[in-house]
DNA sequence: CGGGGCCTTGACAGTTGTCAAAATTGGTGG
DNA sequence: CCACCAATTTTGACAACTGTCAAGGCCCCG
């Protein structure tokens, strides 16, 4: 990413400028163009408005630190420009719930549009660095162009979707499924980011990969020990090797919840991991499904 | 709700009326004003613009009818002026899973923005009224009126909001909570429409309530029919009746999943349902949880 | 080197899915 | 008007899955 050291002349409003480069004084603020940013989103945007050159300014986070809270009026979107996240919800006794994991090039904050406030909070895994995007003054860009302003609504629009594929998994999925298809997934991201897909490392806790898939820690703990066990994956503690990525994708055994509303009867067996061999070492625990599978 | 019988005269695209007035004969089409629109949704946009009199179509839906299905092509916003939906997403295998169950005053579409293609289909599950918003027009519309843009956004971000709810009651509660939560839902719904609170009619099968909430529907009808022995509702088939609200909104058994962070320790005892009192007839399936509940 | 998280694994119990059958409802046709 | 059929709902018995509790191992940090 080609970042723009603070220059303030270029920027209108030299009061704010100055204020938040005292704060960051360490290293110096950072600053991004709007095309910086459409390039960061993988948004092809043709417009020669100087809208492009609009400036948005960075802020770092340590790990533990919020990026916005539950309550906190909400006055901007966010873009993730590198590190991982989660997004979390509290509930009245204080429990939470993981609703995300965000990383680079991903929204956030569209949640505290709806009523000025935000619902939920966001907090880093690792040092972050995110992109401040003042509401307003994006609303202001996306009137002198047409195209950025549909890009916006389809960012926000996208965040519903995404949230939709979560549903699904959550309420159709065995536990081991769930735990596939989330480091298929993470697995796809890293690989989107230009990482190994292969090879990555869990910025998470098992307790925070349960709240996330709704299973407890123990058994994150398990499916992946199965996955192990059946060759699928490697684990070790937050290092994950995928072995065999089609296995992977391929496993969703289904819940009952999955209403079969469909003309077809219930006879084709289901996709399954085609895994052969489980390695001899490790975790002796396998559920009777993967048994099958490294049985046949 | 005020509608406005087709007057061609007011209407600039007169051609698009003539067609599209052919199409519902039997009854004349419908059109609402913008006014109308925001009276639906229980906003309060300050403006003299003449947009407030900008008019969209009403459509009419049979049971069963869909209102978009998947991989449509995205062209506009639909609200629900009258009647009962369901939104669903369909995998691979034809397997379905209900997403929402819309009712009057709620946004349709908002999925299809992203991809300019609905990833999930609406279907109406009693006769519906739905008024069609163009999606280029809704934009122009905010074009001239700040206000009414950010009444846009809000309504999209909303959705959000409400995905994230979805995805804690999910992932958090256990099988009764999460009826009971959805029937206190449904019954807060109803009176907001002006309905009864206490007394109202499902309008869809146990099968799509337990592929919302992400369970069998025979784990849904042992859940309301342990609500009905423990004296906190009353069911006959869809027909619902609220005896102890409060009783049925301060369930919310958690599940292993809601990962507790919390600074408190797991000391005090979760907020639980005080029914007293189970009628004799009628179910004999009481989980451990209801029949402890129902001996104190 | 010690301590505190975090992860893994085991044993067991509670919850929920699966399969099956009976009861209820609504609609259709004789 | 009644009988019958299909769809939905309820209920039961059982098995499978996942949560709970507990113990031990690993790793990082002081």
């Amino acid at each position: 990413m080609s970042y723009n050291e603070a220059s303030i002349t270029e920027v209108s409003h030299s009061n704010k400028t100055i204020m938040r480069r005292a704060m960051h004084s360490e290293r110096g603020t950072y600053w991004s163009s709007l095309a910086d940013i459409c390039r960061l989103l993988g948004l092809n945007i043709n417009t020669q408005a100087q809208s492009l050159e609009a400036l948005f300014q960075h802020r770092r986070f340590r790990p533990e630190q919020h990026i916005y809270q539950v309550g906190q009026t909400f006055e901007a979107l966010y873009i993730v420009n590198s590190g991982f996240l989660k997004t979390v919800m509290i509930d009245g006794e204080g429990n939470e719930r993981v609703l995300n994991f965000p990383m680079k090039g991903d929204l956030l904050g569209s949640d505290g549009i709806s009523k000025d406030q935000h619902s939920c909070e966001v907090v880093a895994l690792t040092d972050c660095d995110v992109i401040v995007i003042p509401f307003h003054q994006l609303l202001a860009l996306g009137h002198s162009c047409n195209e950025l302003e549909h890009a916006i609504y389809r960012l926000v629009s996208h965040e519903i979707v995404r949230e939709h594929a979560n549903l699904v998994t959550l309420g159709s999925l065995h536990s081991d499924a769930r735990v596939a298809h989330f480091l298929s997934v993470q697995a796809q991201r890293h690989a989107a980011l230009g990482f190994s897909s292969r090879s990555f490392l869990l910025r998470m806790t098992r307790r925070e990969i349960g709240s996330y898939l709704g299973l407890t820690l123990e058994t994150v703990s398990r499916a992946m020990s199965s996955l192990d066990a059946a060759g699928i994956i490697s684990v070790n503690q937050r290092d994950i090797e995928i072995l065999k990525p089609e296995a992977l994708h391929s496993i969703n055994r289904l819940n009952g919840a999955s209403a079969q509303n469909s003309p077809f009867p219930k006879s084709d067996k289901p996709i399954t991991a085609p895994a052969k061999q489980g390695r001899p070492g490790k975790a002796k625990v396998l559920t009777h499904w993967v048994e099958q599978r490294v049985a046949a």
